[in-house]
DNA sequence: ATTAGTGCAAAAGGTTTGCAGACCA
DNA sequence: TGGTCTGCAAACCTTTTGCACTAAT
């Protein structure tokens, strides 16, 4: 079962296409399509792999240009956690979240806390800023890796 | 009046440098100075341009290998804003803190809220980590901004 | 003396861009 | 048909590295 709390990328993409003169391309939907379905923060070399299992001439500068498409519609996010890649996530699809990254085998966590976001927002007004979005990343070990 | 909460930071390096075998030099020496008396978050152009103020022939790879020794040692943090440029900021020599940026005006702000970093630290067990440290940075709109 | 540090310039690695041709509306 | 998109390769930019030389211990 999908989940519908919010529109369809897709659907958002190709809203943003039509009114902006755009053209829809295979490449392109492809690569949307690709993205949207994965889950976690991908490189896009990491994309450009899974696209090419389905379409080996796409090229590495469509995917570059397509992602920064859909960044600037807000249906991507950057990232960067420090190890020289952007990494980007789908962002209307999920709930927000943050991220806990095991310094030592590099693991992602997804996290999502309420509370943290209302004490966020209330920081912010007292330096008179209104907050649109926000990053958190925490740094540590994991179980695993605290076993060793 | 200085704020003596915790080790100088020139001090700390010394004593690395003494135990690791390495060595001063007048470089190194000018490029932490410069750092540590620095407030906010420099790029290595910034940091490169305020020190060859004060010794026009310091090389750009100097400064960059010395920010990366002060980060090994702990005592400089590096942040990416999303700029496309890695910045530095002070770690030992004042509380540790988060960021607030207005993304109108590019302003940065610092706070520090133990109530977040209590949240934080109670999240990241639930999922089995312990956390080291984090980053966290509020995108918003300044007051200065948000009144035009 | 020995060994680490420096400056320069070249290399590296990720991302962007110019261009000629392909493709969508 | 006209304008957008693509793939390729070159260009760009920040950061790293090799090397010969300088300087600290």
């Amino acid at each position: 079962m999908k989940d519908h709390r919010h529109a369809d990328p897709r659907a958002t993409l190709k809203a943003y296409i039509a009114k902006h003169g755009l053209k829809t391309s295979r490449q392109r939907e492809l690569i949307a399509e690709v993205f949207f379905s994965s889950t976690g923060h991908l490189s896009v070399d990491e994309l450009l792999e899974r696209v090419r299992a389905q379409d080996a001439r796409v090229g590495q500068a469509t995917v570059y240009r397509t992602m920064k498409l859909l960044a600037e519609i807000g249906l991507a996010g950057a990232r960067q956690f420090g190890d020289g890649h952007t990494r980007y996530e789908p962002l209307q699809a999920a709930e927000h979240h943050d991220h806990l990254i095991c310094t030592s085998c590099g693991r992602i966590v997804e996290f999502h806390n309420t509370q943290i976001e209302e004490l966020q927002a209330r920081v912010a007004k007292q330096h008179g800023f209104v907050v649109t979005h926000h990053k958190m990343e925490l740094y540590g070990m994991c179980a695993d890796c605290r076993r060793k």
